[in-house]
DNA sequence: AGCGATTGACAACCGCTGGTTGTCGCCGGT
DNA sequence: ACCGGCGACAACCAGCGGTTGTCAATCGCT
């Protein structure tokens, strides 16, 4: 019988960490689930590949033996497809929004399937929506407020919490965590002009807090700068995205109601161009499989 | 992502037979299976690689692209495997008890499980036996009687029905089912001596039936012949094991109680050598995928 | 030594994939 | 026009392969 490619690239993988949990992180799948796969295909070959000591894991001499050939198969299956997959031109796409890493999600979705991204950046949905009309790009990604342009199409691909992000000198810096209408006495500080932002403005209302905005968006590591410096002012930032090194700055998590900010995809109804449907494939497969479309109203703001 | 190789296989397979329902039989699996397999690759390649028209299948142009490439990778997964794969010696297995065909069973795993046997030919379950304990041989395959020599284990692997067998002319050659009781007055005939016959002398005797042994099993050919040739014998037959083409011979499913032959194998019960693991799981396999193993006190009958 | 952190294995659970059987529609031959 | 052969479609179900939760062993740090 044929040998799963699965296996074998988790094999391979392993062989080139060493390491059971960041081979698994490179997989994206639990370390339990490639411990299982690396057994399962030692069981079929009959033969041990690694060997886990306390001290790391190591190739056994079979494992030496097989790695290249393992290699080999695959490339041979990617050059298959290969062979019949027209490569066509990258789907081009054009991001906006509240400025932090708001394609860290697109990144990780064109790097596990294997589409071919071109990005862009937009200033805000109407831009946005523009250069779709214009045949400049093919999808837009960014929070979506309606009504859209008419011959446009939009879907809901994911709802992400967001943490208040402050100073250390920050009264509420010590919390484990907070409710949104606590954070009334400070300042929401807007890196870039409010009307631009507007999911920090509803927010903002909605809670009765009020605004602070610089005249312009310096970057990742200036926004924390400025949060760590001023002990007034706060901000909203996505938790599961890296905050930059910068000491004196917290990130805690709001509830009651948890703020959710929703990515949407945007594109021309009439696109007739396949191109559309592996990202949105991909997209539905890591909403399901990480929860990100689950929204409770007792539980959950949405704007 | 890699392709799945069980599918490439099965493209691969369609390519050559460009007929599904013999690709199929080759896998072993239903046709609707192998479609299922292919319309999968197809829509993850994204491209059409076999065209069915009324008038059987064709290759498309991305489908002559794809198959080279196919092959190749098939072909490199083998390699992977045989770079680790310990050839070892082949597994020595005797087969005895009612002459006809009593490996193919073991023929359809060995060709589907990539093991190597090597097949003899044992006159009965004594001399086999014998044969294990001497270390002629690793296994045995065939009717177990009890008991069995110290030393030995066994397995219970198939119960097989097993039809009447006689000729055109026998007075009950047009009943499309028999209970085993209507042939009372006919003879069963047995080809070879009937001690080494366990299962048929059983038969007999629990249904009331007289046996006329000839002499000397003269194979296949001879015995179907034999059969049409007299319409007051029968014998008895599997059937799914194909018939030898002689005119004038029929073959009549029994049933209240249904027949079963038990087909068991045995081995050294301290066997270290670790080639008989997977004959068994492979049998197993098999076992559970074609209810080999139910049994119902009610409708069935096994001596 | 003792403690905590790291790392892989094991168990329970579960949704989805890929198999099965049963049936239908289409095409071509007689 | 009918019949037979072949592939597609539908419904159903077991098992695989993933997840989370826990445990045991080892190593470094105090």
């Amino acid at each position: 019988m044929d040998p799963d490619p699965a296996q074998v690239r988790a094999f391979v993988l392993a062989a080139e960490e060493l390491h059971f949990g960041r081979a698994a992180e490179r997989l994206s799948i639990s370390q339990q689930a490639l411990s299982k796969r690396i057994a399962a295909l030692e069981s079929r070959l009959g033969v041990r590949l690694l060997d886990r000591g306390g001290r790391g894991v190591r190739l056994t001499e079979p494992g030496t033996r097989f790695l290249g050939p393992a290699r080999n198969a695959l490339n041979a299956g990617e050059a298959a497809v290969a062979a019949v997959r027209p490569a066509g031109r990258p789907l081009r796409i054009d991001v906006w929004g509240h400025l932090f890493a708001p394609m860290r999600t697109l990144g990780r979705i064109a790097e596990r399937s294997e589409l071919r991204l071109e990005l862009g950046h937009g200033r805000d949905l109407p831009s946005v929506s523009a250069a779709l009309l214009g045949h400049q790009i093919d999808v837009g990604f960014g929070r979506v407020h309606p009504p859209v342009d008419e011959g446009l199409t939009q879907r809901l691909v994911r709802l992400e919490p967001v943490d208040a992000v402050l100073s250390a000198d920050h009264p509420l810096a010590s919390e484990p965590h907070l409710r949104p209408d606590r954070l009334r006495g400070s300042l929401l500080w807007t890196p870039g002009p409010l009307d631009r932002l507007d999911f920090l403005r509803r927010f903002a209302d909605r809670f009765g807090i009020e605004r602070h905005t610089s005249g312009v968006n310096l970057g990742l590591d200036h926004f924390a700068a400025q949060i760590a410096a001023d002990p007034t002012c706060f901000s909203l930032f996505p938790p599961d995205c890296p905050l930059p090194d910068v000491p004196g700055i917290r990130s805690i998590p709001l509830l009651e109601p948890m703020p959710l900010y929703a990515w949407s995809l945007v594109w021309r109804r009439d696109d007739p161009s396949h191109l559309l449907a592996p990202l949105l494939a991909a997209l539905a497969d890591q909403a399901r499989r990480n929860r990100w479309l689950e929204f409770d109203p007792n539980r959950d703001w949405l704007p």
